[in-house]
DNA sequence: CAGAGTGTGTTCGCTCCCGCACATACTATT
DNA sequence: AATAGTATGTGCGGGAGCGAACACACTCTG
């Protein structure tokens, strides 16, 4: 939009890691967007029209069942992209693409990306190491869904979101960590309570400020470090600039 | 092993969708092998040295705890192949494949699948869309493990596995069942009590009959539909002979 | 400063599944 | 035919999370 705006595209990490001659053929075509809080990027089983690139954003994908309930299967943020069926192939996926913290991205056409992507060499290698690195969040994700209480969960959460944001501050209602994590309000509220009493983290309507990092980690579940392990394992930090 | 082996494999959907020249390519190159019920083809944070292509084997990928529990995060058997992280990048998983039914497969050293792979073309499409069904089968696994019952589990299980193999039959003990659900092998008794009491199933000692499917499909959740449409839709049967 | 809207705290009964312990029953072996 | 091993059935206490209902508190608006 305006020229005067702020958003740096290198501050998604694949962007960064695109080497000097492929980030001047992607350059033109990247779109500035805003990415404001609970816009759906992509509905479940809709064609895809374009890929984003979240620079200072956070996207949930989440599948959403008959009856409304739903679950998040993955976050996306600065570190990756939202829309890896496009070049996967099929264009759409059975789940669903939403903003969970406002911020800015970029956006690339469906065509361009495909094009780009079917040229082979580096890019389609990074963004196929992405995509595993996503496999890995997911597949820890029905784990954790599975063996994990909802106190360890919620910690996994914010530590997941906090990594894929700058800043230590997250604008998020216990209703929305509620539907991303699949469980009830009042659950989240819990979790939340007792980590405020210990010191861990301060909140008050839809601000939650991170007071105790090393805390966070100790009291989560091993699925935190195994995503990111994984993630630091593909996609080792490239930025240049 | 011996010549007079049955073993064909173009009992494997991605292997039959090969078209001539690619087949002529492979079909020096793969191995027959036997998978006997409990093997493991691969651990997890290892180095994959093959990928299996079952053809009347079913294996299991699942997310093991360091507590020891686990869960199953995704069902391969004739319709694709055990090993994607080898294209798609790292070469390893957080999670462990073991053979669920015993039966036989086929194998491509890593060397010669990353080989073929990086040709690109259709093998790569091809390699790429299973890859995507397999995402959305990891997805709906997280769902189902958050909002469903151990029954509608059960049934979606069973038909998923049943789906993948030839004939109604698995072979298979309630305790292993418990073991891919990530359950108590008490809540699986249970469950398949239910189903032999309506005549759905029958069984005993390791042996499960398919009675009534439809029957089954009325039971589980939709999950099962959801996986099973994706699959259909990215992998149409393009089995020649 | 009143009121509406929204975010958070609390309670209650209920269900599903867990962990544990133990009782049967089928199968293979010798 | 006896025995060991494995597969399945059952019962009991407990805990985590659910659904529903409701109280409170902060903040924005007019």
């Amino acid at each position: 939009m305006s020229n005067t705006n702020p958003n740096n595209p290198k501050k998604n990490h694949l962007l960064a890691a695109l080497s000097g001659l492929e980030w001047q053929r992607w350059q033109p075509l990247l779109e500035d967007v805003e990415m404001p809080l609970g816009r759906v990027l992509y509905e479940a089983d809709k064609m895809l029209s374009h890929v984003y690139f979240p620079t200072t954003s956070i996207v949930s994908l989440l599948t959403v069942l008959e009856n409304g309930s739903s679950a998040e299967i993955a976050v996306v943020g600065n570190d990756g992209l939202v829309g890896v069926s496009l070049f996967m192939g099929g264009g759409s996926t059975p789940s669903r693409a939403v903003v969970q913290s406002a911020g800015h991205g970029f956006r690339l056409k469906a065509e361009d990306m495909k094009r780009e992507f079917d040229r082979g060499g580096p890019v389609l290698h990074l963004l196929l190491r992405y995509t595993q690195a996503l496999i890995t969040q997911m597949s820890q994700t029905a784990v954790c869904n599975r063996h994990h209480s909802l106190d360890q969960q919620l910690c996994r959460w914010l530590l997941l979101s906090l990594d894929r944001l700058e800043g230590s501050e997250l604008v998020m209602t216990q209703e929305l960590i509620a539907n991303m994590l699949g469980v009830r309000r009042e659950g989240v509220t819990d979790g939340a309570t007792k980590l405020q009493n210990a010191g861990l983290i301060s909140y008050s309507r839809g601000r939650i400020r991170v007071l105790d990092r090393p805390g966070l980690e100790q009291r989560t579940c091993e699925c935190y470090r195994v995503v990111k392990k994984e993630y630091d394992r593909l996609l080792p930090d490239k930025r240049a600039t």
